[in-house]
DNA sequence: CCGGGTTGTTAGGTGCGTCTAATTGTGCTA
DNA sequence: TAGCACAATTAGACGCACCTAACAACCCGG
């Protein structure tokens, strides 16, 4: 159930284009992640193969059930480590997209819960 | 000025070896760090490349002021991060230390200043 | 219904950080 | 002071994520 930091955010943009309701597709996804169109294709073949996504040649991509809720995790601590960063810490909402971005690869489940719980003490979710 | 993570690492269990007034040894940063003497040394011969260590074959270990004026900045980073986790959020020391070493990493010096701040203002410095 | 622009894929290669196995250097002790 | 244990280094290889250049498939307008 390991996954690379890159990986994560391969998942997590697919799963983000889902909400905003749009096509993924690989150039999108190159772009937004900032490399090249290969890369996009190396990862959705390890993804598949790994069993995150459903993916064939020229063919849509999309989350598996599994792909959705590691996605989904990776979401909520994103929103999480926002919430504080500018509820809290009142920065400004770019800034800590950016952090938060990649704090939560890295950061573990109880730091997030902590962060959570202090957030409901303080009305703040 | 670009240093990787990993670099990074290998630079502040210097510097706090250091701080302990232990003498820094490839063995110990190894077994610190988890990883193979010959990471070490790749590492250390890098960092020396680059300006970071003072390091001759099979001399003392030490580092350059540059060395030295960048783990300062990681190791406070790692303190700030820390202080936020066990007084604010009510992490355990070890747990919210563990999560420290990672997150420094990666976080923005913006957003290390938005926490300082915030310590100061709830008196948690 | 076909030709060209866009999108996606393949092939091949690079850098970085890691490893194991083998070798060399150091320094203590008997 | 010779030898031995251990510390450090070298050599060579691997995995991962990335790239560029070239090629293949798709699809839409004429």
């Amino acid at each position: 159930m390991k996954m690379s930091i890159a990986m994560q955010n391969y998942l997590e943009i697919i799963y983000e284009t889902n909400l905003a309701g749009a096509k993924v597709r690989v150039s999108d996804m190159a772009s937004k992640l900032g490399v090249s169109k290969p890369s996009v294709n190396n990862a959705l073949n390890v993804l598949k193969e790994q069993g995150f996504v459903n993916y064939e040649r020229y063919g849509d991509i999309t989350l598996t059930d599994i792909g959705e809720s590691q996605a989904q995790k990776i979401f909520k601590k994103h929103q999480t480590i926002k919430k504080l960063f500018v509820n809290v810490l009142g920065m400004e909402e770019e800034m800590a997209d950016d952090d938060a971005c990649r704090i939560e690869h890295v950061i573990s489940q109880d730091a997030v819960e902590a962060i959570e719980k202090y957030l409901e003490k303080t009305d703040n979710n």
